[in-house]
DNA sequence: TATATTATTTAACATTTGTAAAAAGTATTG
DNA sequence: CAATACTTTTTACAAATGTTAAATAATATA
């Protein structure tokens, strides 16, 4: 199965283990725009873009926040929700046409005490995405606006295809606050 | 052992998983201010605040940067370090008389292989971590510096025993900035 | 293509936060 | 206890970012 070759590189994993997984994965096409995840529900399916991309999102007064963009084999998920249990004020949408594979959570939780290399497999996945987090913590408590958006931008394909008013919400900012790094930086 | 008081509630291990641990776990006695872990240096061990209270921080421009703060029961780590093996220029010190509980994270990581369940119950206190740092994300990312510091100010223990300059850093502001919405807040 | 819609930039002004330096307050120690 | 060091607040001014509204620019749609 396609999705393999990616993860077989994060962590290989028995062929019996990827027969075990096959079944709680599916793949679902998403036109632009289109709603994946509704604010306020709980998070119960790991997603991986596989083409196209996706953004987490909620609502700060009345402001449409973009927390997290996900691009091209990038896993996305509203932690707080799948490790809890509790629903989430985000929500998950497209930003084009994308294809998304999907993993049912709950059965997947199920899996990780029959097959240890499944548990392995995820929990590194996701120790990647804590690394990650925290990467984007220390850029957002003292870096500045400009400094931030510089380095956003060395992701051409990122700021090239994604309206600026949420990459503006995503570095913490105004879009007119962005539009003016944006006039300085040339 | 007194640790597994703790780790219990998270995820109960086999008595033979707990027999195989404590060779990996050492209780260290540090003083006010005191180096637990270098800048620079790499995160080979878990740290569990057992009393007292410890931070991360890290040199950004020649500023003092307080990244984390760790209490009873807290577990600290240099997560970027810790999963990549990458050196990290953030180091920990205490902020009073603390004891804290190390673990030796390359044994830890062996013993994964044979223990299944201590590989779960460091994955759940990990996934833990990782949705803190996304709550402090959130904060970070649209809330303004007050409703930072009033969210953060409910935590009273806190407030009254760390020097305000760290809580400042914490917080993504000068000293100066913090003392005028403490004025501000009476 | 013309029109409507959406995205982005610009302008003017308000507010927040930063900077540097000094003052006030607290703790530490010889 | 006095001297010193450290922490916190205050002041005055500078810089960054927010707010609102309007002007352009780009894109989508009839």
């Amino acid at each position: 199965m396609e999705l393999f070759k990616h993860l077989d590189k994060i962590y290989k994993i028995s062929s019996e283990a990827k027969k075990a997984l096959e079944p709680l994965i599916g793949i679902i096409h998403y036109h632009k725009n289109d709603t994946v995840q509704e604010i306020g529900s709980r998070c119960k399916t790991i997603y991986i873009v596989k083409s196209g991309c996706a953004r987490i999102f909620y609502y700060k007064d009345g402001n449409d926040i973009t927390e997290h963009f996900a691009f091209e084999n990038d896993i996305i998920v509203r932690a707080e929700s799948l490790f809890t249990g509790q629903p989430t004020s985000k929500g998950i949408q497209t930003l084009e046409e994308t294809e998304m594979i999907a993993i049912n959570s709950s059965k997947l939780f199920k899996l990780y005490d029959e097959h240890h290399d499944i548990e392995r497999l995820f929990r590194l996945l996701f120790e990647r995405e804590y690394v990650n987090s925290i990467k984007r913590l220390e850029s957002l408590q003292f870096n500045s606006a400009k400094e931030r958006y510089l380095e956003l931008s060395k992701n051409k394909k990122l700021v090239q295809k994604i309206p600026l008013k949420h990459i503006a919400s995503y570095l913490g900012i105004t879009q007119v606050s962005l539009s003016r790094i944006r006039a300085e930086a040339q």
